[in-house]
DNA sequence: TTAGGGTTAG
């Protein structure tokens, strides 16, 4: 065998560093370090192999006489998947102005991993010019590349461009679409997209499964993440550890809880994405105790936490009104498992504190918080309006002024509290400064899955093909549920004075989660559970109204709002009305003005909604 | 000799 030959032959079955220094000594002092199959082998290794480096491969580089195109892709494919990516595309400037090595499909795609890596938008759009002008852009596997370069910058139009231009797409490529569209909160086209791979008869795989069920979790399409479950129980896909973790969340974020604890039952293996899905499914459920049960047994499996396992711990914690518990994760985050809390973890504990009552605690730690984040006095602030606290509330309002982070929101939130207090200056300075700063809110929409459709509804909508019948079932629907204790919102009448306020001015009566509750109501059947999706927070009326709804419809409602989720049966609801009591109290003061004029009305409605306590204080039952 | 796709929070 030849002295080359058998070098190649020790490189092909080199595993280690110290054993390639060798190797590279025995070349040297056999005069081949310019041969270029060896040098190439050798650079190869130490770019691309685990027990390779980087310096030691940029070493051998340097050394090369005239770099072919295989050793400029050694060197960009290692930095491109090292630490450093912005060498990668440093390493690729070099190639394409100062050689005369030409770029591949090989080149095109370490490069753009490494653009996807560092987010270099404008690289990615150069090295897409150079892509057309050398004939790749026919490439599938460059061309899937520049996808999921587009897709990390946000630029999601551009994605879909390329991948339509492409003149062939195989999974991969419908995948990497796919995945753009759900990582981008594009759930829609997520769905339009696999129609469309359905309809070329493309055949899909786990990783087709992944992107779809997670988008069908994030619009709380229950219907079509099933028939994705199905879909992986009959091709054997279930047992893949990303597609029962999508599962769980899917089921979780669709209302199923019972069903997600199944799978997470089931699973052959769990890691901490299968762990965190449970935690926070019971949180979101507001399930606090279950969550720490299962952080518990998370630990006994031996599985580190991370900040996002404790995202889903405070959120239960605070939704359950377990604010000792609370404080103790909170704490235990850094103490014993050295993960610093973010501010999502402070918004969560300002939350607990607020959520409780103990404002004065909330706004301690608001305000010695290292985090001078308008998302803290934002939360504090929303505690107040539920405890009904004017101080802390302008406390919170100037603080969020101060940073100029107000929101039409806030002024909403802040004058609803002056409202509750009859206090019209303060309403009018709120509504002062709405107008004069032009400040917009946030319109409300609902989701509705009806069969295989997402229907979805803003506040007001007229623009819904079937606006007249929803408006028509909705005039029903509120008439029933006021003989089961719906009276529209106690806030209203002291409101009134808001009414003047053009931005305030939004009726209560045609909030979207009522019109897709009316239309879940129209086109489904009599006893099944309606399910709705919704990006802001349910209203204290709107939560009255459900349950009046559920029990004057016989329907269970679960509502998943921005917080957390509300399941509504028999005209209770599983949140226990934690975050409406100060609203209860009222409500019932109403209807107990109401009794005058119709006592056996009055008894129905305490009857139904289950105020057995306040029907005995009030001596209208034994 | 070398390439492309996946899940939790926000």
């Amino acid at each position: 065998m030849s002295n080359e030959k058998a070098i190649l032959a020790l490189l092909q079955g080199c595993n280690s560093l110290k054993r390639l220094r060798k190797i590279h000594a025995h070349v040297i002092v056999s005069g081949l370090h310019h041969h270029v199959p060896i040098a190439n082998k050798l650079l190869n290794f130490c770019a691309i192999s685990v027990s390779g480096s980087l310096a030691y491969a940029q070493l051998l580089f340097h050394q090369m006489e005239c770099p072919q195109t295989e050793a400029w892709n050694s060197i960009i494919r290692g930095f491109a998947q090292s630490s450093s990516p912005i060498d990668a595309i440093v390493f690729y400037n070099q190639m394409v102005c100062d050689s005369f090595s030409i770029p591949d499909t090989f080149t095109f795609s370490f490069v753009l991993k490494a653009c996807e890596r560092i987010k270099a938008e404008r690289k990615c759009k150069e090295v897409h010019g150079s892509v057309i002008r050398c004939g790749y852009d026919a490439d599938v596997i460059v061309c899937t590349n520049l996808v999921k370069c587009y897709s990390a910058m946000g630029s999601v139009c551009i994605a879909r461009q390329v991948f339509d231009k492409m003149p062939a797409r195989d999974l991969v490529a419908w995948n990497a679409m796919i995945s753009c569209f759900s990582q981008q909160g594009l759930h829609q086209e997520a769905l339009q997209t696999y129609n469309q791979m359905r309809s070329e008869n493309v055949d899909i795989d786990g990783f087709t499964l992944v992107g779809l069920i997670s988008s069908c979790a994030h619009l709380g399409a229950l219907n079509i993440g099933v028939q994705m479950h199905r879909f992986a129980r009959e091709n054997g896909l279930d047992q893949s550890l990303y597609v029962g973790n999508a599962l769980i969340d899917m089921y979780a974020k669709c209302g199923s809880l019972d069903q997600a604890i199944l799978i997470f039952d089931r699973m052959q293996r769990k890691d901490i994405f299968t762990w965190n899905s449970m935690i926070v499914g019971y949180g979101v459920h507001g399930r606090g105790s279950e969550a720490i049960y299962c952080f518990q047994q998370m630990l006994e499996a031996r599985i580190q936490p991370n900040p996002v396992t404790f995202l889903g711990l405070l959120c239960g914690c605070s939704h359950q009104g377990l604010v000792q518990e609370g404080v103790k994760y909170f704490n235990l985050m850094s103490s014993k498992f050295r993960l610093k809390p973010e501010v999502k973890h402070y918004g969560c504990l300002v939350d607990l504190y607020g959520r409780a009552g103990k404002l004065d605690k909330a706004l301690e730690i608001v305000s010695n918080s290292s985090h001078n984040d308008s998302v803290l006095w934002r939360i504090l602030l929303g505690s107040c309006k539920i405890h009904k606290n004017v101080t802390i509330g302008e406390i919170a309002m100037n603080r969020l002024s101060e940073l100029g982070a107000t929101s039409a929101g806030d002024c909403i939130l802040l004058a609803t509290i002056y409202a509750g207090e009859k206090d019209k200056a303060g309403v009018a300075r709120m509504r002062k400064m709405i107008k004069s700063q032009g400040k917009k809110t946030t319109p409300g929409w609902s989701w509705i899955e009806i069969g295989e459709q997402v229907h979805k509804f803003v506040v007001d909508d007229k623009s819904h093909r079937y606006s007249v019948e929803v408006y028509e079932k909705l005039r029903e629907v509120i008439h029933q549920a006021s003989f089961f204790g719906y009276v529209g919102d106690e806030s209203i009448s002291s409101l009134d004075m808001l009414s003047t306020m053009e931005t305030l001015k939004t009726s209560c009566t045609y909030h979207s989660e009522k019109l897709a509750i009316a239309f879940g109501l129209a086109r489904t059947a009599d006893g099944t559970q309606i399910r709705i999706v919704k990006n802001l927070r349910v209203c204290r009326d709107c939560h009255s109204f459900i349950k009046a709804v559920s029990v004057a419809f016989n329907r269970e409602i679960i509502v998943r709002d921005r917080v957390r989720f509300h399941h509504f049966k028999g005209g209770e609801c599983s949140c226990n009305d934690y975050w409406v009591m100060v609203g209860r109290i009222i409500m019932v003061g109403q209807l107990v003005q109401m009794k005058t004029k119709d006592a056996s009305r009055v008894k129905n409605v305490f009857f139904h909604v289950g105020w057995r306590k306040e029907e005995r204080k009030r001596g209208l039952c034994a």
